[in-house]
RNA sequence: GCCGAGGUAGCCAAGUUGGUCACGGCGGGAGUCUGAAAAACUUCAAAUGUCAGUUCGAUUCUGACCCUCGGCA
């Protein structure tokens, strides 16, 4: 099961944990235990904790990593270091391409100082851009232009995007899902900015570490329970403050609105279009959704050790580290 | 007890001047996925309160009953 991508001398290979599952399940905590005993690192995998000033609707958690000193943007002290959590503003935008960058360089970084980087997160995306290798071509234009191309594809309709996509790319525009007009101006938005078509780009160049997946595991049940007494907590703690504040930071309501769940509906809460007990409900079976949608998304990969509690992690990671 | 309104899937809710058993939303199930992924998208299951009457045919018409809501008492 575990995934030795290269056989030979499995035991000289750099190696890299994996440790993901659907939100709410103690990710952090299951890595951070399993990091401080092994001697690693933990690198992030969340499409949402790289925004700064976004901690508790993402449940950054950044208590559990110990205590912590920020150094040239590395973390570091007596916890175990983290990276790719708070690296950008809210207002920046971000994506897989970008994220798979700033993780290689993370990870050689850890392994270097003869660590073990633990991948901690549920957005799959990213982390099969790491594992798989995935090729993106260069973005060529600054963020300006980024957002010119976007304004001006975002005036045109759906048909009229897909026959441009058709000339251009028409590999692409075969495989790609034509009623999802996210998709099809994405994908032209990749080459108007970088030249290349998606196709192209659509290439595999996974690294060679013994790449080690553990997923953490509970009935949906249970994490429906987790997820809603969390929310709890999170209300509690202040999740409407903390959204009011990136606004009067400048981060757009259009913006709140495309980071999904908590700051979707608490933006819509603070905009008046629905009342309190309509956040908490809209917002509890949003989570659940996205629940499933990750178990959905993690079902497709059989390289996953499902793990349920920290002895098991803990032996299979003994089993990488001496054959 | 009387008067009025109404009972359509788990919830909300359209509609049929009687004719292939019915719009949609939420919720539920299954899924898609190499550049916004906590995003975006696809797909499936599920209902006419009960009984009787009229009719070739009723969810639609009639009656009784049951239930809900509002008003009167």
């Amino acid at each position: 099961m575990i995934c030795y991508l290269y056989m030979e001398n499995s035991n000289q290979h750099k190696k890299l944990v994996i440790v993901l599952g659907a939100t709410a399940t103690g990710k952090t905590r299951l890595a951070v235990k399993l990091a401080k005993k092994f001697n690693g690192e933990i690198i992030s995998a969340d499409s949402r904790q790289v925004f700064r000033g976004m901690d508790i609707g993402t449940g950054k958690d950044l208590s559990e990593y110990g205590s912590q000193k920020a150094i040239k943007g590395l973390k570091k002290a007596s916890g175990v270091p983290y990276h790719l959590i708070d690296i950008i503003s809210p207002k920046t935008s971000f994506n897989v391409a970008k994220y798979q960058k700033l993780a290689y360089r993370a990870i050689i970084n850890v392994q270097k100082q003869g660590k073990i980087p633990f991948l901690v997160g549920g957005t799959g995306l990213y982390i099969d851009a790491v594992i798989n290798g995935y090729q993106f071509g260069e973005n060529k234009k600054s963020k300006k232009q980024e957002i010119e191309i976007r304004k001006k594809l975002d005036k045109q309709s759906l048909l009229q995007l897909l026959l441009k996509l058709k000339k251009i790319d028409l590999v692409t525009y075969n495989k790609i899902d034509k009623k999802n007009r996210r998709r099809v101006q994405r994908a032209l938005e990749i080459y108007f900015s970088s030249g290349k078509t998606k196709s192209e780009s659509d290439q595999q160049n996974p690294p060679d570490w013994d790449i080690l997946i553990l997923g953490v595991s509970f009935s949906l049940e249970k994490i429906y329970q987790k997820i809603d007494s969390r929310l709890e907590d999170r209300l509690k703690e202040g999740m409407v403050r903390e959204i009011k504040k990136l606004r009067r930071g400048g981060v757009s309501w259009k913006r709140l609105e495309e980071f999904g769940l908590e700051y979707r509906w608490v933006a819509r809460y603070l905009q008046k279009k629905i009342n309190y007990s309509e956040l908490v409900e809209n917002l509890r079976n949003d989570i659940h959704h996205f629940a499933k949608r990750q178990l959905t998304w993690f079902k497709r990969n059989n390289k996953i050790i499902w793990v349920s509690d920290f002895k098991t992690a803990e032996g299979e990671i003994k089993k990488i580290l001496d054959p």
